[in-house]
DNA sequence: AGCACGCCGACT
DNA sequence: GTCGGCGTGCTC
């Protein structure tokens, strides 16, 4: 009799991968199937990955009949052990991720053969209309389209304009197996997804990617730690009937890219450097840039005020001693809203005091202007012709026709980046708003710093950015930073000397050639976490995948290894 | 006897 | 990474 080989929908420790199962020598099941089978007290969904005449488990192997649920093809089942490999983790809790929670009863779903497309496309490109350049692909495309997308809001958008279905992770279980077992199943159609659904590009005839610049591809946070961009990457060199189109604003630092592959973005854009600025009654916006609101409401135009600074108040801070309320988790410096104070790092509320507990003195609105302050300030003096936005808001909207975008702080629209990556960061965001400016044919006005202001318009031109990209490049060549140098992070759980056995065991296990960088403590973490540090391996030289699995497996007990790191520090 | 808790090894 | 079997020890 036979057996299956089967990776089950369950969280295992690295190492512990396949299941055997006895089947009947005429069953139809093959590599790719998606079966259930008995394990432990329950029955569990499985992907089969081999089907053989032996195993290493012929003793415990229970006898099954298995009816498949759906054929996911071979391909997924490579897809599967190669997204193991690269996340150093088990294939089961990679599967794991990929199938959230099957719903109890399964509806039997009718498998359909799938002619792949003859001629795969592979195709990069940036422009400033990013959105209805792949609607228009979309369109056009044939087979089965899915459509990958950094954010949810943005997910949402995409899929109304086309009448797709929508994957992401706030989606019911039920609805999302229904969303991604219709996608599997059916000739022609087009599913819009967030890097939850990604693995589902080895079921696709074409990928269209958003923003391949954007880092919100890569879930961070939560084991495995996989990346929507790899795991596409990966579809292709497995499936080569696949067709990828990747549509973005900013070409990745790192690209080889010449001027003309750049788009470069025109709009009308106003400069105003803080200095020598007048002070108006609303905190933030010059005299000038109040005008030219002014006119822009004169014209009937909407008007929008960027101010990136969350909550009412930037910090909690006394005017008369210099105290500044910090997170009593964390430490990290609290935002002020209209009655709490809450940290942004780990999320805690505490009430905002009414004096300051440092010296008694009553001022504690010191700080910067908050977003909510703001807005309540602009609606008194022009009701609801102005909105005035923080960056998660203006990430939501979409630009009315001719719209004034007022931003009061260039530095800040980079989100919170620790320094290596601040620079880039900021171009990247810079350049998506004024794009999205420029789409609504609308006009840009900026506030800042004078030194990022010089630069800042000719980040916006092709030649611009390639000099700016090759000033980053040179930058972190010189600290041996990637894209320059690969970098692997090792994050371990505990105090300084977890991490320096761990670099002890790095150090034998890779010789002298690799370079140890570390350790580093993780700066902000909430009381209630245990401390965590960071170790930096250096390659000597760029290593394939399975070179750097086999040298780098026996650390995947001790630490959690992050092959391509989107932050270095944390 | 009945139950809560914690440890440890197995999961096919 | 979990789950469940089993030993321990406490309560009725």
């Amino acid at each position: 009799m036979p057996f299956i080989s089967v990776v089950p929908a369950v969280r295992t420790p690295i190492g512990v991968d396949c299941f055997d199962y006895r089947i009947p020598e005429n069953a139809s099941v093959n590599v790719g199937d998606l079966v259930l089978v008995p394990f432990r007290k329950r029955s569990t969904i499985a992907l089969v990955v081999a089907r053989s005449h032996t195993s290493a488990f012929a003793d415990k192997a229970v006898e099954i009949d298995p009816a498949p649920i759906l054929s996911l093809g071979a391909s997924s089942a490579e897809l599967l052990q190669a997204t193991a490999q690269h996340t150093f983790s088990s294939r089961p809790t990679v599967f794991a991720s990929w199938m959230r929670t099957a719903p109890r009863r399964l509806p039997s779903i009718p498998s359909s053969s799938h002619p792949s497309s003859s001629t795969p496309q592979n195709l990069t490109f940036f422009t400033s209309s990013r959105i209805q350049t792949i609607i228009q692909h979309a369109s056009s495309a044939t087979g089965r389209t899915l459509i990958l997308t950094p954010w949810q809001h943005r997910a949402e958008a995409i899929a109304s304009r086309l009448e797709a279905s929508v994957l992401h992770a706030d989606l019911a279980d039920g609805a999302a197996w229904k969303t991604w077992t219709t996608f599997a199943t059916s000739m022609s159609t087009v599913l819009v997804t967030t890097r939850i659904g990604s693995w589902l590009a080895c079921l696709a005839d074409t990928v269209l990617l958003d923003e391949p610049e954007n880092d919100d591809h890569k879930q961070d946070e939560l084991a495995p730690r996989f990346d929507g961009r790899w795991i596409v990457d990966a579809s292709a060199r497995i499936r080569n009937g696949l067709s990828v189109i990747r549509v973005g604003t900013t070409p990745p630092l790192g690209s080889v890219l010449g001027p003309s592959d750049i788009p470069s973005i025109e709009l009308p854009l106003t400069l105003e450097p803080w200095q020598g600025r007048g002070r108006t009654d609303l905190p933030g916006l010059s005299p000038a840039a109040i005008e030219q609101l002014e006119a822009a409401i004169e014209a009937s135009h909407p008007v929008i005020v960027l101010h990136p600074v969350r909550g009412d108040r930037s910090r909690i801070h006394c005017r008369d001693c210099g105290w500044t309320m910090t997170c009593p988790s964390c430490s990290f410096t609290l935002t002020a809203e209209t009655t709490t104070a809450r940290c942004h790092r780990c999320g805690r509320t505490t009430d905002l005091p009414i004096a300051c507990p440092s010296c008694g003195g009553s001022d504690l609105n010191a700080s910067r202007i908050g977003k909510d302050r703001l807005a309540s300030l602009v609606a008194m003096r022009y009701g609801t012709k102005v909105t005035v936005v923080d960056l998660p808001e203006l990430h939501r909207l979409r630009l009315t026709p001719h719209t004034l975008v007022i931003l009061t702080d260039l530095s800040l629209i980079g989100g919170y980046v620790e320094d290596i990556r601040r620079k880039e960061r900021l171009i990247i965001s810079w350049r998506r708003l004024a794009a999205s400016v420029s789409q609504a044919n609308g006009e840009l006005y900026v506030l800042g710093p004078e030194t990022l202001l010089s630069e800042a318009r000719s980040w916006l031109s092709a030649e611009g950015l390639v000099s700016a990209w090759k000033q980053e490049e040179t930058d972190r060549a010189s600290f041996r930073y990637p894209p320059a140098h690969q970098r692997i992070k090792l994050l371990i759980d505990g105090e300084e000397s977890n991490a320096l056995a761990v670099l002890e065991h790095a150090k034998t296990a890779l010789g002298p050639s690799w370079i140890i960088e570390g350790p580093f403590p993780v700066a902000y973490r909430s009381n209630t976490r245990i401390p965590r540090q960071i170790l930096h391996l250096l390659p000597p030289a760029q290593l394939d995948e399975k070179e750097l699995f086999l040298l780098l497996e026996p650390l995947a007990k001790e630490a959690i290894i992050d092959l391509d790191p989107i932050a270095f520090f944390s």
